[in-house]
DNA sequence: ATGAAAGCGCTAACAC
DNA sequence: GTGTTAGCGCTTTCAT
């Protein structure tokens, strides 16, 4: 059946141009390319025709010629964790600004869905992927890597040379939120980290330790606790927390989600925010400013993940990019503070209360 | 310059499997899809050489060929809308399980995004458009419609043969949602609309009003305001409220985004929710079980919607479609019940009371 | 400056 | 059952 269902006439090709403005069908490819060489009058007259017949070039063809889809993968982990959205868009803005479609697809952590979707990004003959998923799922991208994909990698990427690699700079947020808590006079700061088994959750709790180390502050054991990055997970590690002898004054997660679980654990209880404990989060998701109190947040900028993620690819795609030898890409991240934080209540409450270890060196 | 830049070696296509397993391409594209007739033993070498040089077919050619794309176009009003990466992943699956790719899109309300957008898809060749923007911006669409692409509109949409329509059936839901408020006591209950400009706003205004009557309750002009379907805007309104001589002692909002904002509006008072005043969303996004406290809301199921919005769209695409005449697709809502509803703290308050109207009739 | 023609990778007649 | 071949719509030499 040749015929498209509904009735519905074919669209106009380069022919059909060509016909009605009287010329060759390679002079119709150059204006429509705006190669400059061609006649004035002839490129208006082609102009007119692509016009009068509604003319749109099949990206198809041009592909297949071409060799390049102009498409470029977005791998996340899942669409519906709101950190994703946020990037996304910034990639896509970012991606069409440069004249390329993306194709996204989630993971949702499961390797039988990641096979399909590696499956379907070579069919469509993406032009390079960028895998944003934090993770660890470097392995089911080993299909693209053989491929001598250009590929860009979050943290971390295998060793090759057609990959590129985004170093978030944790540890600079991270910082700057715990001297902020510091400055607020709070000592007894508790970690909430991720799950531990993924990279970057390992690294923003190493951030965390060195941040307190570096103002003199103990991190006794008790008050790092796991968690999964989940709200639920986020919770129950805030009633762990609650549950300890010696209660922290604020807590630091390793994302927002977890932050809004300890909101939602300390919802259930007496302890109000920021009053009584003070919260911090990681990503700055969208949510993180509708929450009640508005979270103060470690901020990791879509715009600028997603600007050089587009960047990276494109160093790996397009020939005599200036960029084309960088291997790391730098990301900055920074603290937002808004209301989840503030004063310890007082400095010296009454009963169990360890002795502040003095503020030596710096 | 055809050399893809950094040495990466061109994929395999069928002629080398052709080569490989001694065999013309004409097999190779029979094996690769499945046709029958092919000899058992030729069909195992043409696999075995598909593994060995690691053969993809390419889907370019194949449109290029069949002269359908099998991609679905989704058009969204704003990704960051936390409604909507819900209904992509949910269209997504649905799509990719039925052997489409999906192209996003989001208007963010602004027409020269969108006519770009649309300019996309009809350059990608989409095989069909599925515009679930809830908005105004069907003229936006004139494009697509006179192409004769099959099209998939929210609650209305142009009259045309290729056109199908998803009738979200909101009076269901927010009828539920009255009469659960009903039942819990309230009767002083107003209703935060979003832009009335908006067609499913104003929709869903008069399935409220329409269910109130139906209760024999009274809606005075005053408790009905209209928002923007913001956060912001929810805040205003909910502040507008407020400053009325008259307060509920429920507010049904026109979408989820408009209840949080309805919840900062009301943390920043002495009135507790539930307890004093219940809020009820619209939508169930994400969001609403993480707010503080869990929202009611309706829901409108994402999966539901997405499921019908493919399936329309199949039915308009794919020759002799059992549902190919069906213009109409319908799409049932339902409430959810969370923790921001409650009885109202006493069915009389001291002070300014109305008059409780008799629950004449039903 | 313009046109003719080769071919990108694939499917679908049509031969054998 | 399998191979040969003609395009699908386009870009890009290569002539003119």
């Amino acid at each position: 059946m040749k015929h498209p269902p509904q009735g519905r006439r074919a669209a106009a090709n380069i022919h059909d141009v060509a016909r009605r403005a009287r010329v060759s069908i390679a002079t119709v490819s150059r204006v429509v390319n705006r190669i400059a060489t061609v006649d004035a009058a002839l490129a208006e007259r082609v102009w007119q025709a692509v016009d009068e017949v509604g003319y749109v070039p099949n990206t198809q063809a041009r592909a297949l010629v071409s060799g390049r889809s102009r498409i470029l993968g977005l791998i996340v982990s899942e669409i519906t964790n709101p950190f994703f959205p946020e990037l996304m868009q910034e990639f896509d803005n970012l991606a069409v600004a440069e004249g390329y479609e993306v194709m996204i697809g989630s993971t949702n952590y499961d390797a039988a869905r990641t096979e399909l979707l590696i499956r379907r990004m070579l069919e469509r003959k993406v032009d390079g992927v960028a895998v944003m998923t934090f993770g660890i799922e470097e392995e089911l991208v080993e299909k693209l890597v053989k491929q001598g994909f250009p590929l860009v990698f979050v943290d971390a990427g295998p060793d090759l040379p057609n990959v590129r690699v985004l170093k978030v700079n944790y540890g600079e947020g991270i910082r700057e939120a715990v001297r902020h808590l510091a400055a607020l006079g709070h000592w007894r700061i508790a970690f909430i980290s991720g799950p531990l088994a993924m990279r970057t959750a390992a690294t923003r709790r190493d951030a965390f330790q060195s941040a307190m180390a570096e103002l003199g502050l103990a991190v006794p054991a008790a008050a790092v606790v796991e968690g999964k990055h989940t709200m639920e997970s986020g919770k129950a590690a805030m009633e762990r927390l609650l549950a300890a002898a010696e209660l922290p004054t604020a807590v630091v997660c390793s994302n927002d989600m977890t932050a809004i679980g300890v909101l939602h654990a300390l919802d259930e209880t007496t302890h109000k925010v920021p009053r009584e404990i003070s919260v911090v989060g990681f990503d700055d998701i969208h949510l993180a400013q509708f929450m009640l109190p508005p979270l103060t947040t470690v901020q990791m900028s879509c715009r600028e993940l997603a600007a050089a993620a587009v960047e990276a690819l494109r160093a790996g795609i397009e020939p005599g990019h200036a960029k084309a030898a960088e291997r790391e890409w730098p990301i900055r991240t920074r603290l937002v503070v808004r209301r989840s934080t503030d004063c310890p209540r007082d400095s010296a409450p009454a009963g169990k209360v360890a002795a502040r270890p003095a503020s030596d060196a710096k």
